[in-house]
DNA sequence: GTTAGCATGTAAGGAGTTACATGATTTT
DNA sequence: AAAATCATGTAACTCCTTACATGCTAAC
């Protein structure tokens, strides 16, 4: 249950392409694998958002690599300006970080982020998630007499969903602050 | 995970407005509990959609029955067409009824229902999550090698969501089924 | 040879948000 | 008397979807 994009798919592509050079349509493909849950990207979105971006100067055409017989496609990599942004996209904490569809990519591209960060957004959805929690289960208290069976229940499933991610969210602090110690690295990090 | 609204915010207008007439700042704070989950309804969605409403003619102004010193609200009520179309919303069983948002919707009044919609309507929404699942489940398969640590991550959290909201609609299912047989009234059914 | 999937785009529009504007009423 | 919250609204804008348009390529 949640919605909202935006810089997002932004964020997603850089994040894609940081893994190699990709056209349009395969991009596409992993978005909608990577954070799939219903939603899917439609071309609409994509393409117009490439161009922006190229436009922008965050990515750049590369000639494919493996040409010959195939109909030319549009390869995209990003450039020095489109690194900075993702860095820069990357370590926002507030708001914009914690929200759930902007956490949720976030999070896919964590190996690409420093510790700290990864704890900061961690632990500021998990604050979040808590305060709501608790505001729905003092005004559940107020009215709980009034509302029907079925809303009730509703609210009684949406309340555990919300408690299984903030338990979740606790493992994961717990494993960064983990790993802190034994000097475990928990994903690669490449240069470029 | 999840997202989209449209004729939602009249379905549920329409649905809050049958357990009695209310002002539209009364509409807001109830919706928003109601359907919580970090989406608030903003006055710019709401005062708008009632206008149009009320063009419709699917609500209308009410003198209010506490006046006096109050300064006076807008207080809605649903009129014959309203509750036409209430009734003609909540038996749509495609896919307008299986998307997050609205499926919470439809749930939340489904005490204004019967059963056999109901039942259609959840049965709905558990094939698509177990399509959604198997076809998930299928493209991991494929690719997991090389997928990272955090997506990997954030798949497995989302599969584990999903089944479990799988598990819950059957939950449901079953008492539904059950309440056939033993003839429980499973809600208030206002004649109006 | 036809269907399914690859591949790229545009135009119009839907659904809602943010920010702005305004003022009354209740609580501290 | 200040702060919170009740109460109603408008304008501009964002972000994304749907539907349309087009054609290639692989599989059956």
């Amino acid at each position: 249950m949640a919605r909202r994009r935006g810089e997002n798919i932004e964020l997603a592509v850089l994040g894609l392409l940081h893994e190699g050079p990709m056209h349009g349509y395969e991009l596409r493909k992993r978005l909608n694998l990577m954070l799939g849950w219903g939603r899917v990207l439609s071309y609409g979105s994509l393409y117009p958002a490439l161009k922006k971006m190229l436009r922008g100067g965050l990515i750049e055409e590369t000639a494919e690599t493996t040409p010959v017989t195939r109909r030319p496609r549009i390869v995209y990599q990003v450039t020095e300006a489109g690194h900075a942004e993702f860095e820069r996209l990357m370590s926002e904490v507030g708001p914009t970080a914690w929200e759930d569809d902007n956490f949720d990519i976030r999070f896919a591209f964590f190996g690409r982020t420093d510790m700290e960060i990864r704890l900061r957004v961690l632990e500021g959805r998990r604050t979040r998630l808590q305060e709501r929690l608790t505001r729905v289960q003092q005004e559940l208290e107020r009215t709980q007499a009034e509302v029907n069976r079925y809303a009730a229940e509703l609210q009684r499933h949406g309340v555990e969903s919300v408690e299984r991610e903030v338990r979740w969210l606790s493992d994961l602090i717990q494993a960064e602050r983990g790993s802190a110690d034994t000097g475990i690295q928990t994903d690669q990090h490449p240069s470029s």
